[in-house]
DNA sequence: GTCTATATGGAGATAGAC
DNA sequence: GTCTATCTCCATATAGAC
């Protein structure tokens, strides 16, 4: 069980490969020669390092989850004030999703109808005690007329909508609207843009 | 070739089964035989009928693209007020979405990175020309201080990903955030509200 | 048109030499 | 740890009887 430099070596270029193979086919379509390929090593190299398919997929699933529920659990765990957390999150998001524009689809996809795994991991990150909070900081900014009335979780889920759809849609929106533009700059603006419209829509 | 109504209630069944199948699992983890299953028939007549795999899904892919092209096609070739385009827009896709809930992520799965068929299909339907003129009429609101300055682009790309963002994340959205709700319900009166909300963040 | 049986290829996984 | 060769299963697709 001692572990070289170069299994080591290995064993990331693996991960690596996988996360992209992965990201682009999804489970079903993702080929285990292919991976080994972009590894740089063979297949049966793949297999001794990590046991099966499902084993290597498990684990690439599961950081890509993490990376999407962590940012959420932060800002709903966030103290601060409603505006600043809505800039936060956002620019939060996009960063990521700069960083990793496949997390949205490849989770999405993967997860098809079965949302257990996202069940057990928000327990993990604290997602339900940070809920109530914001729910109810919602709640009080729209009773002290900070506000305009709106369902708390939808407010949430359009801030997360506004964040992440662009990333999904990225192929399909380049034809469709954004034909010549570079979409990495027009992105990396997008952060401050995007709390920007959420935030003039519900202030008073 | 003549068809009797049989066959005809045959290839409409197989259709149905596509329909589920693909857009629940995807191409590659779509399965023949649990097609043949669904629309009631062997695995031999569902070759007999529709020749290959890929025959069969290109068909169903299509028939989805359609669908969510066609109704962005109409709204931007609609020569109405701009509050108003955005209300219909909005409201036809939550009609489409609420019948076909799986088309944006079967779409954007498996639209990957090639986005050949959608280009085709946009100059059948005339999206160019219908783009230029919704580009120049939220121009002209801005110009004349109807609206907030906004990129154009990011304001139909906006009211598509609140339209459309929900959908695809349904699964993972019901256990983070409406755990216990009624989200048919919910996305019935949302239409309205994603309106809403877009009006009220660009509107002076 | 509809079925059973089968051909064919591909993909995950392992055996076993080095 | 690393490789080549191979096993096994499963999915698409077709042959051919009825």
């Amino acid at each position: 069980m001692k572990e070289n430099k170069k299994s080591l070596e290995a064993r990331e270029n693996i991960l690596a490969a996988a996360r992209l193979i992965f990201a682009a086919k999804g489970y079903a379509g993702a080929r285990m020669q292919e991976i080994a390929d972009n590894a740089g090593i063979n297949k049966a190299l793949l297999h001794y390092y990590y046991k099966s398919k499902d084993k290597l997929f498990e684990q690439i699933f599961q950081e890509a989850l993490v990376k999407i529920i962590r940012p959420l659990a932060s800002f709903l765990a966030d103290d601060s004030e409603l505006f600043q957390k809505i800039r936060n999150i956002s620019r939060i998001y996009h960063e990521v999703l700069i960083e990793y524009p496949f997390l949205p689809n490849f989770i999405l996809n993967e997860i098809s109808t079965d949302p257990s795994r996202v069940l057990h991991l928000m327990n993990v990150e604290g997602v339900l005690v940070g809920r109530e909070k914001t729910f109810k900081q919602i709640e009080e900014a729209i009773a002290s007329g900070k506000i305009r009335p709106i369902n708390p979780p939808e407010l949430i889920l359009n801030i997360i909508s506004l964040s992440m759809f662009p990333f999904a849609s990225r192929p399909i929106a380049q034809e469709l609207m954004f034909k010549g533009v570079d979409m990495d700059e027009m992105f990396k603006e997008r952060a401050d843009q995007v709390a920007d419209f959420v935030i003039q829509s519900i202030k008073i």
